[in-house]
DNA sequence: AATTAGCACTCGTATCAAATGAGTGCTAAA
DNA sequence: TTTAGCACTCATTTGATACGAGTGCTAATT
């Protein structure tokens, strides 16, 4: 689909303009403000032209043109032009960021604070997750009689523990035992490849424990699942609202739907390139219920590997420079707040 | 402020029924449904007295009353008839709780889809903490040079680990000579009480290995932290959108705008009482934004201690008696499933 | 003394027609 | 190829009117 210049300049200022007042764009403001050197009348032939491509559409008969998704798609992908943040907004985050706390809960508050008060689009964010982390050690080691305590090493340097009940007849030596099967069959295995498919194998090798090892089994599958589950962190659910497309309740309704099933959202994340910041316009988004939002995602890492994403989501008339801009700058910073050092 | 019986009925139909259709209620309506054998003037009458009191108001002089917050307390405190569930919703709390699963995420998760199917309103619900737990004992487990694991076992039997990184200078006989002073002074010490006071004593204790024990107490204090926040789970966010006074926009976002701040929410579970069901009308929850609702609020405990609370939040015109049924109810049987077995 | 029928009055809301005006599409001239 | 001009469309605004739900008050009734 090549258009002429003219024809790109028109659909830019549709799209430019519509984002900004959120209302249809006539032919005659686009002269008006855009000088092309053309009049409304040869504007709106070249609307009609773009209108049969598909690329924008007409609400009603009287009514100027919106750009339809396929519209912003082109806007996207050829026409727009990048968004700088200014100074004053980098210091903002910067301020944000600075008061630097160890906990990882306390940086992923940081973030959805720096991006909701950057945009007013609803932001939310993954988790470090660890499905592709590998086992490098397991320990059982035992507290007190009847209490002992499950430790899971992982390549990435990440311990997980967590406490669990023995009945009180196992021995130390029964422990020592079980804990070298365990490492036998699991080590350098990702956390994925254990849950799927080998924890029932270790069921069978040690039926001498039987009732001991289905409860270990149990509570490191309990561990894994845990870490291994996207954490959604959600903000910006009052901001969004700002937007006038909001204005109407029907509309809240079904956004508020939308967001409230948090699979929605996961999958938003989970479907997003990790190596570049992504857009999905409009049906884009595999969900029924998202045909008229956009979303814009961009993954972080520690030291390199990807641990989650970040997520921006609007109505489909959203400013993707800057949205793209923001997700693309805090995701940066968010990795390098997470790399510097350890959390916990 | 006593009532003789007529004016209670009054004041009673004129709750109830504005609970139920939302709008104002007229003397005829009342005469007509609620049979008190007098006619609408003597109704009038009693309703220009109620005014006066402050109990009901008239949003405007053609209109009906509507009750005011004193009305709504009033009416919550001396003639609210006890609502029950039906075997019907029983049978369905019973259901979602059946699949009981050992994952305190996912009772959580199950509590507050159980509220959500039983009303409209908002849902929330403070995870366990720990601020009163007492703590039994402290290891510090060396896993691989460098790195050990810091265990807080507490009186509950709840077990709290963490990995964390050492110094390589650091011997066997150190860890095991600092566990041991910090066991000397933390021991049945509640996890208030040593986050507030004690921790720096032990700095100056052990100067010997000052920067380790700055790392151990930094850990320990992450811990602890962690264990103490609130934890707060939220639902029913696209339900309470059903209320009609949720069809202008500008009070869904009042409400969003109160419900995204979670300190909001967490006060509300703070100053609940916790040996009884709390219901809060209007300005009696203590923030200015909250002026226009309730909330209903009730512990519930493990094995009888009262580890966290579940809350309600809707308009001031909330069903009192059906949210109270249905709050008590469910942290009962939440605290029964919580009691039965050992969650991780 | 308490109740109630009756009626005047208030005030929000629904209805409807007319006016408005933003915007287009088409045609014919430049 | 561009554009001025004009007829046409259609959502929105406006204002006038009627409507009706509800109250408060007074005078008659029990």
């Amino acid at each position: 689909m090549a258009l002429d210049l003219r024809k790109q300049q028109v659909l830019e200022a549709i799209v430019v303009s519509h984002i900004e007042t959120a209302e249809p764009v006539s032919s005659r403001s686009i002269a008006r403000k855009y000088n092309l050197g053309v009049s409304p009348a040869t504007i709106r032939n070249e609307m009609a032209d773009l209108e049969e491509i598909g690329l924008i559409r007409q609400p009603h008969t009287s009514a100027g043109r919106v750009p339809s998704q396929k519209g912003y798609r082109y806007y996207v992908d050829k026409l727009m032009k990048k968004a700088d943040l200014t100074p004053r907004e980098e210091r903002l985050i910067r301020a944000i960021f600075a008061k630097r706390v160890k906990v990882l809960a306390d940086i992923i508050q940081c973030t959805l604070k720096a991006v909701t008060q950057l945009t007013d689009y609803l932001v939310f964010l993954s988790g470090p997750y660890f499905e592709n982390d590998v086992l490098k050690k397991i320990k059982i080691i035992q507290l007190m009689p009847g209490k002992a305590l499950l430790v899971i090493m992982a390549e990435t340097g990440w311990v997980h523990s967590k406490g669990m009940d023995l009945s009180s007849d196992i021995t130390a030596d029964d422990l020592a035992y079980i804990e070298l099967v365990l490492n036998h069959y699991f080590q350098g295995l990702t956390f994925t490849q254990i849950t799927r498919t080998v924890l029932k194998d270790v069921y069978n090798e040690l039926t001498r424990y039987r009732k001991t090892i289905n409860h270990i089994l149990e509570i490191m599958e309990v561990v894994l699942q845990e870490e291994m589950k996207e954490n959604l962190y959600l903000g910006g659910t009052n901001r969004i609202l700002k937007q006038p497309e909001y204005s109407d309740v029907e509309e809240v309704r079904n956004l508020m739907n939308f967001i409230e099933r948090e699979e929605n959202l996961i999958t938003i994340l989970q479907d997003a390139d990790p190596y570049r910041v992504t857009v999905k316009i409009g049906e884009e988004i595999k969900s029924e219920q998202a045909t008229k939002y956009s979303a814009i995602t961009a993954a972080y890492n520690i030291g390199g590997n990807i641990m989650g994403t970040l997520g921006l989501l609007g109505p489909m008339r959203m400013d993707y420079a800057r949205a793209m801009t923001v997700v693309e700058h805090i995701t940066s910073v968010l990795s390098e707040a997470l790399s510097e050092d350890n959390f916990y």
